[in-house]
DNA sequence: GAACTCGCCGTCTCAGTGAC
DNA sequence: GTCACTGAGACGGCGAGTTC
């Protein structure tokens, strides 16, 4: 610790010793080539005394000769400090030896590393105690400290209760894991810039940051920890802060799905703090300011701010709430007894009248799943050969094909057609295949081996699903040469347990889709949807991902599309025969995504494309 | 007396600033 | 442009003060 002086350096009385070599003297680093720029050279850990210049110095200017230094051999001793308390006399070597010569800054090298280079140098130099303290020049820049009172102040500083607090006080730190980015401003400081921005965003028509954060203080805590790409995106350095914005995402998408029609007055249920999981601090707002209190910061909880004003309100309105549920779970169980007995009086009649024909319908989770676990729901063509305008996709099967139904699992103990058509290479064994639309308990027979991530909404959910569907139906029966690959099929899971079939799969699909303009697979991976666009007459394969954070990697489908395209050129497959291989496009630069809805996103794409 | 608010403490981080 | 320094706010826990 030391304090400024208004002197350039001070002269300290010389306390020779004599020199003591030590084994650090031959240090075992290599030499470093004279050409490299040093490491900034930041703290006395790099910079310390020697005795004179070298005489044999090639440079002319003391402190580029300093830097060709070596560590001395004996011990030195320093006399004169500057007004930083750093070493002058000796004039200054930078002893980079005791630094490995692969850091590219100062900044880079490990805590340890600087610590070693601290405890070589010291064994190396010796600094008398005022080099280390020095007394306080009351001229300087602090004339109103006088001299006593800064020895007390580095006694209180330096005591055993100080240092408990202060460690105390750093443990406390340490579990704030949210570090701001706000800077001298604050929140406060911030809102001019932030308003700027979003309207600048709303001008340029560019995606306006965190705007699927409604709550101020929400968005604007995660703004003061995000940081935002050359590109105009945004992303978060810390993970556990993106983190806490992927738990806001989910409880505003849960919060509106609820439906609630009574509102919480609980200021516990703010989706900041639910989402940060520890309380509020008195008489501050996250988000807001640290010196805003809660009636001013969180205007929404007003009516909490004197809590116990409101005591009455908040237990009617739990009470309220509390029934609501209980209603709603009652209504919820007459209404699934109902639906059960009609969908099964439907079905039986729907048996009925299809007994003698190849395809049994199975009602629940019993289902059969391909015995090939080859082509499914992509090879399928069911259209009326009379809306048929282009060539369809089974021209190129010059198999037999049976009937096949595609089957989806609406709920844990409901299944549901989605589609009939054919499928190549018929066997004896009825084919129904499948599809989940919705998160299934991982105890259910499985439809078939897809596993939806839990954190995502499934691909065809509800209106999702709709969508889907129709565009699946709609490219067939106006032959707008789309083709689709079975997710079931392709998928994390199968490209590592299984992908052998998986690229046999693809390669059969490309053959029998060859005569599309594009073939969509919609495919997850690490939780996380996006629609692949296989083109094969420009050997071209589009990634139209939706996430804003560039943090998946596409190598195990890609690596999977590789393989399969070689055997269907060599096959003889249509595609551009003036290029080799084919391209993966995988810089989407249409990135829009908020929340969870990456499923959306990819219905969204393939309905547009197609 | 219980429930709650507010201010203090020290640490940490980083934007802003000025020197080079 | 880089670097070091400065200063301000955010933050967690605690305790004094306030309100009911």
């Amino acid at each position: 610790m030391s304090p400024p002086s208004p002197s350039s350096e001070r002269q300290i009385q010389p306390t020779a010793k004599p020199a003591s070599p030590t084994p650090e003297s031959a240090a075992p680093f290599p030499p470093e080539p004279a050409s490299l720029t040093p490491p900034a050279a930041s703290s006395l850990s790099l910079l310390a005394s020697s005795p004179s210049p070298s005489p044999t110095s090639p440079h002319p200017d003391p402190d580029r000769a300093a830097l060709h230094r070596r560590l001395p051999e004996s011990k030195l001793t320093i006399t004169v400090v500057d007004l930083n308390g750093n070493p002058t006399q000796p004039p200054k070597i930078a002893t980079r030896e005791c630094i490995g010569i692969l850091h590219k800054s100062f900044k880079e090298v490990p805590d340890e590393e600087k610590e070693l280079a601290w405890e070589r140098l010291k064994d190396k130099f010796d600094y008398p105690p005022e080099a280390v303290d020095p007394p306080l020049d009351l001229t300087g820049k602090y004339p109103q400290i006088t001299a006593e009172v800064w020895t007390e102040f580095l006694t209180l500083k330096k005591s055993s209760e100080f240092i408990n607090i202060s460690n105390e006080h750093k443990r406390l730190q340490a579990r704030n894991v949210h570090p701001h980015r706000l800077g001298t401003g604050g929140y406060i400081g911030k809102a001019d810039t932030w308003a700027e921005e979003d309207e600048a965003a709303r001008r340029s028509g560019a995606p306006v940051p965190f705007a699927d954060l409604e709550e101020e203080r929400a968005r604007n805590w995660a703004r003061a920890r995000a940081k935002q790409n050359p590109d105009g995106t945004v992303m978060f350095p810390n993970e556990a802060d993106a983190d806490v914005y992927r738990q806001m995402q989910y409880f505003v998408v849960s919060d509106q799905s609820s439906q609630s029609e009574i509102e919480s007055v609980k200021r516990e249920d703010d989706i900041l703090t639910r989402a940060l999981g520890n309380p509020e601090h008195g008489g501050r707002t996250r988000g807001i300011g640290s010196t805003v209190p809660w009636n001013i910061g969180m205007p929404k909880y007003l009516a909490q701010y004197k809590k116990w004003k409101i005591s009455r309100a908040e237990k009617e309105a739990r009470l309220k709430e509390e029934l609501r549920f209980q209603l709603s779970q009652e209504l919820t169980k007459e209404f699934n007894a109902r639906l059960t007995h009609e969908v099964t009086k439907i079905r039986q009649e729907l048996h009925s009248s299809q007994a003698g024909t190849t395809v049994v319908i199975h009602a629940g989770p019993q289902v059969y799943v391909s015995p090939t676990g080859l082509p499914s729901s992509c090879a399928s063509t069911g259209m009326d050969a009379q809306d048929r305008v282009v060539p369809s996709a089974v021209d190129h099967i010059n198999e037999d094909t049976a009937p096949c139904v595609l089957q989806v699992r609406v709920t844990a103990k409901f299944s549901s057609d989605a589609d009939e058509g054919l499928v190549f290479k018929p066997s004896k064994t009825i084919r129904v295949h499948a599809l989940e639309v919705e998160d299934v308990p991982p105890n259910l027979p499985p439809i078939k081996t897809i596993i939806w991530a839990s954190s995502s909404p499934s691909m065809m959910y509800q209106k999702k699903d709709t969508k889907g569907r129709m565009c699946w139906r709609e490219s067939r029966k106006k032959g707008l040469r789309v083709g689709f690959l079975d997710p079931s099929l392709i998928n994390e899971t199968t490209l590592k347990s299984n992908l052998d079939s998986t690229i046999e799969y693809i390669g059969m699909s490309l053959w029998a889709h060859q005569d599309k303009e594009a073939i969509f697979l919609a495919h997850n991976q690490q939780r996380h949807w996006i629609l692949i666009c296989i083109c094969p007459k420009w050997n071209m394969v589009y990634y139209f991902n939706s996430a804003i954070l560039s943090i998946y990697t596409w190598v195990p489908i890609t690596e999977a599309l590789d393989r399969a395209w070689e055997p269907y050129v060599t096959k003889g497959g249509k595609h551009d025969a003036k290029r080799t291989g084919h391209t993966h496009k995988l810089d989407f630069p249409i990135a829009q995504q908020t929340g969870l809805m990456c499923g959306f996103h990819v219905c969204h794409h393939m309905s547009n494309l197609s």
